[in-house]
DNA sequence: TTGTACGCGTTATCAG
DNA sequence: CTGATAACGCGTACAA
């Protein structure tokens, strides 16, 4: 392990010399500049980032939040974040919370510890003024959670996306329609079920209902086939999320159910597969990896420009008409 | 910000004290104990582990370098890491490289300053001496790298797995073959050739070509749609990985080509949309959140018991036969 | 233009 | 059992 002190002996300067040269800061003349470089090179020294964000109070690294970063609209989040992030000088701690708000805590504790300078929580459970509370004074920005007036956050409307997705069924002639939701306590999920709920409530003549899911294949396939065995079994399903609905797909297409002729299906976040799928899935869409890296600016922002008006950055849900609701006859 | 120093003193005691009670260790009595904690919950104290790192002389974090965390293979992986981790007390830094050396070489500095405890690299370029040489002693493990027998690694053997897929490719009578590679460098897309090349060579009456992809959707897409325009057009395909074997399916879906009629189709990876597109995707699986946590964990055991052997651990690939490799006569 | 000395928040080594 | 005190590696007044 080689230090500034190392470098320092080795060209014959102080510390704070090699320090002045590493920072770019202060008068340091040419002869001398050259001189540390060198012996830099030589030991191939790298300055210590620990010991630094000791002294000015700063660690350069962000801290991420998400449910799971296996879920593909996740995964797209994230590597919006770390693209902005890196790009900015700031490095990214990963974090996976299954939605449990104990594990939301545990992180966010342990990024307080690390002395992150600032948190990105995606699609959280806890509510914003628990998040204040825990966060104390580092800054963070919601993703895909909640609105609300209080803290940071980008998000699309979740509520409108699953009026939206729901009035499609309607319009298309379901009229048993039920809704897989996501998993309790995921602000999107609920949005969505309301959503949901709103659209039914005004139409005429359906039958409704909703079962939990848990925005991953196997939840959703465990419901689907659940669903599918009833009689009559739904005409339309709204699905909370593209990996149940594909679920629903697969069990639907295994037990000999057909989409969209027996049932209709829609998803939500329209991720890569969803056109791929047989049928191709219609969903609503929304820009995983613009959300995550608007995110990281803001918060970036903020850290570099100090506390700044509170951001709200909204982005509309799109329906994307695919096969799986398309009328036959 | 509150330090053990302000918990020292509203507990009135040194701060030695309050660092015992903290780790644990050493002999501190039960009633100055109750003070310490007291203290440190009224003031909602947490330890900073910047200085405590730079004290012990460890982080606690481990580097993660994957070329892409929105590749559900690599977020599979990612997952796996970052569970393994956060059970031993290790947290995670995210980085992407998009297969890129410079990149790749940028991220080891920067973690090397960090002081990661261990690095785990995914699908890495770089040769393994290279690497060594840049992480100099900081621990690591390669996954889904170039098997070699000088660094610890796991990884699932991509040239028997390629050899499996083009052997099946021929078998079932293709005699017009063409590889959609990944992207140069990736060692395991490397090794996939290989094998690829290995199974034509030994075969008879077929003619092969290799077209290069990116392991991406567009690439595999941009790919595919040349591949299909030709006249006579291949009617067997081998895709490096699943993202571009969906990518064929989308775009022969379009031109109006059937699979497997017309052409069959073999991806690797077998993430969850495998089996949900249509036709549902003959393709080599590997367990990526397995191998992710897998790596983790042998990182973390030598992180905490020192320097071990060289460990290799070795997946078997499969082959999972669907729709898009069936005969139909 | 350069060097000295102190402090960042913690742990660890000693005395007591 | 407890308390000073010296590190850890680096940035930065302040002095020279």
């Amino acid at each position: 392990m080689t230090t500034i002190k190392d470098v320092a002996q080795l060209a014959r300067v102080s510390v704070s010399t090699v320090s002045r040269v590493i920072n770019q800061n202060g008068y340091v003349e040419r002869d001398t500049y050259n001189r540390v470089v060198a012996a830099m090179e030589t030991l191939n020294y790298k300055p210590n980032a620990v010991a630094r964000g000791l002294v000015i109070r700063k660690t350069a690294t962000l801290g991420l939040i998400v449910p799971d970063v296996a879920n593909p609209f996740f995964s797209d989040v994230a590597r919006g974040v770390e693209d902005e992030a890196i790009e900015n000088g700031y490095t990214v701690i990963l974090c996976n919370t299954d939605w449990q708000v104990t594990r939301e805590d545990m992180y966010i504790q342990l990024l307080r510890g690390r002395w992150v300078e600032g948190a990105i929580i995606v699609g959280n459970r806890a509510a914003p003024e628990f998040l204040m509370h825990q966060l104390e004074d580092v800054p963070f920005i919601l993703v895909d959670s909640r609105p609300n007036q209080i803290v940071n956050a980008v998000w699309s409307n979740n509520l409108v996306g699953g009026r939206m997705a729901t009035q499609h069924l309607i319009d298309n002639g379901c009229y048993r329609i039920v809704h897989i939701s996501g998993p309790e306590g995921s602000p999107s999920a609920l949005a969505r079920r309301e959503g949901f709920y709103q659209a039914v409530l005004s139409a005429r003549n359906v039958q409704v209902s909703v079962v939990s899911g848990d925005f991953r294949f196997d939840g959703g396939y465990q419901a689907a086939v659940d669903l599918l065995k009833c009689r009559p079994h739904p005409n339309g399903i709204f699905a909370a999320n593209d990996m149940m609905a594909i679920a629903v797909i697969q069990a639907a297409n295994e037990m000999g159910i057909r989409i969209p002729e027996d049932v209709m299906l829609v998803g939500y976040d329209d991720i890569t597969m969803a056109r791929c799928v047989y049928p191709s899935l219609t969903t609503v869409a929304q820009p995983a990896y613009d959300m995550g890296r608007t995110a990281s600016k803001l918060l970036i922002t903020q850290l570099k420009h100090g506390v700044s008006d509170l951001q709200h950055v909204e982005f509309k849900p799109e329906l994307k008409l695919r096969k799986s609701t398309e009328r036959m006859s």
